[in-house]
DNA sequence: CTCTTGCATCGACACCTGTCAATCTAATCG
DNA sequence: CGATTAGATTGACAGGTGTCGATGCAAGAG
């Protein structure tokens, strides 16, 4: 998984040319960021957040979206490793990866 | 707009159609993080709660990027509440603002 | 005053992103 | 088996975004 919020840049000396925060690390903290900085995907994790479990067909109503939409939309989060979807039967199930529950109830202002 | 207070007061109890998170909240919070979800402005904030306040020249050659660019990142930041620039004589002084410090550091990983 | 300088704005460009219709895949049901 | 269904993938399109060069503008420097 990317560095998140909480694998931080230990740079320890760095002069006025080099930011305190390192350009990868950069990169890694500004692509988990965007992952949550569209309206659908916020209130996406809200719903699974608070349902503790949803599958995509359970998503498209509440959001007002269409079907490739949401699954693209869980795909980002799931690639942000903010959510894990586990496919049982004929659904997937969607809940907010434990290890970064913190950060998502952080995220979503809770 | 979309269906807002209107739509919400009809029904009591929220069922699985409405997200715990209100969709102009949702909009709010997005537009917060989509300020924080480029590499180079999460440097520049960086840099500025580093220093505690820079000018806009002090930012370039960290950056590695042109004057109109940072102008660029530097106005999405201000826009979104997190800095503040006061021009004392020639040069804008930028520093964090006070009210979102907290939340800057937390973004940062710090 | 004129010249310089720090910064904002504009215009243009390439790239990324959110969206949906259509299609494909895999798993269940009859 | 074929029919159905949940979900992913593809293709296409409109709109947003990061970047820079050129220009404008206000405030010190001379």
């Amino acid at each position: 998984m990317s560095a998140t919020a909480s694998t931080m840049a230990a740079t320890c000396c760095a002069s006025l040319t080099e930011a305190p925060l390192a350009e990868a690390d950069a990169v890694a903290l500004a692509h988990t960021y965007a992952a949550v900085a569209d309206p659908v995907r916020l209130r996406l994790l809200s719903l699974i957040a608070a349902a503790g479990e949803l599958c995509s067909c359970d998503l498209m109503g509440p959001l007002g979206k269409s079907q490739p939409t949401v699954s693209h939309h869980t795909k980002i989060l799931s690639d942000a490793g903010l959510i894990a979807g586990d496919k049982r039967g004929r659904w997937v199930h969607w809940r907010v990866e434990p290890a970064q529950a913190a950060f998502v109830q952080q995220i979503l202002g809770t």
